[in-house]
DNA sequence: GATGGCCTAATTAGGACTTCCGGTGT
DNA sequence: CACACCGGAAGTCCTAATTAGGCCAT
């Protein structure tokens, strides 16, 4: 199958064309100028939309287009077209014929040109295929990775994207996070970059006005899998991409998205709009909550998602890494690329469960381990029964996974200060009282859409925890009743921590009206 | 025609409730 | 007597695994 791939829209592209016969073409009209979001590039060739020649003054009527021409010239303010050579073949399309529903892409951020192909009707059932090279590291159009032994000078990193891309970029000046400007002779450590041997650098080539950035945007240990690779070797990414390939590399580079039904249909209840730029705070709430129990996101903190929707679709990569630190694979980001840019909710299809190995999914990512980012944060926070693990045990046709279940529900509700009037802590020992037995019944009817959902009922689900050893009556006490596991282990926060901090961010809340019990659980920790 | 590989739909299995209800304790 | 609580039984909803059947290439 042939591969798609586009760039990044609002980036240019300009070609200088002459044909095969070296002739014909006024200067004029041999320049096209085009959106990098209007040419796809094909395996060997550059497709080129008759329509959109013509509209640059082309002309495809008096001889000269009538065959394959070549490319003479390229500038391109878009790093991720590097397949663009002098010489390389340009095609001429007569129009452009109609994608399948399922598209390929190399790249976890081309999503845009993907979703345009997709018939509306058909969204739900469609599966979306993803291709991921390692080549197209971060997800990103506009940042690439270049291995390189961090001693070696920054001139180095500047001939090695010049080979890599093709063009020329002596007037290009380095710099550091946008903030440092960087000296070429100099390699990273002399500059404030700890490390040693290969790294793997993240860099944006850019131009701002006048201004022309290589911008070193993370420097990362690269994953292991590189670290084998021979020095002279390190700059051939591809190839030795390829070379690693198993016998099976399509299974191998696939992830399949799916749209995730169980969310469309909360979505639906919910009434919350398909397209997430009309979302309040309420719905990227609600999304966020469902989203770090589907991907099991760690270190993710609702305080940092207090956004609209319109918010949320403006994040830059560098900012959802600043709020998302550990998404292995760059899946989560994938995700959110999906929802912004298609209204699509889409799960990673399960896969051979051998092929789900986080280890695996970086790999065929492409996406290096991040040993550089800190991991400091082992679970949630503020968000505590998303990585939770569920003690019934875990075989291999449990049921409910992705699926909240009562107990979960619950302590969602006994970590949320607002809502300490219906249930909350008594004690410290686990003990939790129902104060209005009803209305946490319709919050669970609602989130479950059982509409009627009684006390009565959530108290039969209740008392088939008593033969496990998650939840227990406390006899005697009406509405009472006890966590028997060990909240510490699974949450990180025994009961008395956690009835401790939502008291204290009750009182703060009240007092400022301000901090919430989020920020509490990261000031705590952090 | 036989065989094998691939894909998809249908079936089966199991977990976690949900619903209903009769009984018990306070 | 009211109400909380208990637990059996059947049903529902969901996901995942398995199976069956169709299609195609060899």
């Amino acid at each position: 199958m042939e591969k798609n791939k586009q760039s990044s829209p609002g980036s240019f592209l300009v070609f200088k064309i002459k044909n095969r016969s070296n002739s014909l073409l006024e200067s004029d009209d041999s320049e096209v100028f085009l959106e990098s979001d209007e040419i796809d590039m094909l395996g060997r060739g550059i497709k080129i939309e008759r329509s959109q020649f013509q509209d640059v003054g082309g002309d495809t009527s008096d001889g000269g287009l009538e065959e394959d021409c070549m490319v003479e010239e390229f500038h391109s303010d878009d790093v991720s077209n590097e397949h663009v050579a002098i010489g390389e073949e340009v095609i001429m399309e007569e129009e452009e014929s109609p994608d399948s529903d399922i598209v390929l892409t190399e790249n976890p951020g081309d999503v845009m040109s993907m979703c345009g192909a997709v018939d509306e009707h058909s969204r739900d059932n469609e599966v979306f295929t993803q291709e991921v090279q390692a080549f197209f590291s971060n997800g990103d159009d506009d940042i690439m990775m270049q291995h390189m032994d961090i001693q070696e000078p920054l001139s180095k990193l500047r001939s090695l994207l010049e080979q890599r891309l093709c063009v020329k970029l002596t007037d290009y000046e380095f710099w550091l996070q946008d903030s440092q400007i960087l000296e070429p002779h100099k390699n990273l450590v002399d500059q404030c970059v700890q490390g040693e041997g290969l790294v793997q650098i993240n860099l944006q080539i850019k131009t701002e006005g006048e201004l022309k950035k290589i911008n070193i945007v993370d420097v990362l240990k690269p994953a292991e899998e590189y670290l084998d690779i021979p020095d002279n070797h390190y700059d051939q990414y591809e190839e030795v991409q390829l070379k690693k390939q198993s016998p099976e590399p399509k299974k191998q580079n696939v992830i399949r998205w799916i749209v995730d039904n169980q969310f469309k249909k909360d979505q639906e209840r919910l009434k919350i709009p398909s397209d997430p730029h009309q979302w309040v705070m309420a719905h990227v709430r609600h999304w966020l909550q469902w989203a770090v129990r589907q991907f099991n996101l760690v270190g993710v903190r609702l305080t940092d998602w207090s956004m609209t929707g319109a918010e949320l679709c403006q994040l830059s990569l560098g900012e959802f890494q600043m709020i998302v630190p550990h998404d292995p694979g760059d899946v989560f980001w994938t995700h959110l690329e999906l929802l912004r840019k298609c209204h699509f909710v889409a799960v990673v299809q399960k896969q051979d469960v051998k092929q789900q190995e986080p280890a695996e999914i970086e790999e065929f990512c492409g996406r290096a381990i991040r040993p550089s980012r800190p991991s400091k944060l082992p679970r949630v926070v503020g968000l505590p029964l998303n990585v939770v693990e569920s003690p019934a045990p875990c075989g291999n046709r449990t049921g409910n996974n992705g699926q909240i279940q009562l107990w979960q529900f619950l302590l969602e509700l006994l970590t949320d200060k607002d809502h300490t009037e219906i249930i909350h802590w008594v004690g410290g020992h686990g003990e939790f009282k129902l104060n209005n037995p009803e209305m946490v019944a319709v919050l669970w009817g609602e989130r479950k859409n059982k509409p009627t959902m009684n006390y009565e009922k959530l108290s039969r689900a209740l008392r088939y925890y008593y033969d496990g050893h998650m939840i227990s009556k406390v006899h005697g006490k009406r509405f009472v009743y006890k966590f028997v596991c060990d909240l510490k282990q699974l949450m990180g926060y025994s009961a008395a921590e956690l009835s401790r901090l939502v008291n204290e961010c009750k009182r703060k809340s009240t007092m400022s009206g301000i901090v919430d019990l989020d920020a509490r659980f990261s000031s705590d920790l952090y």
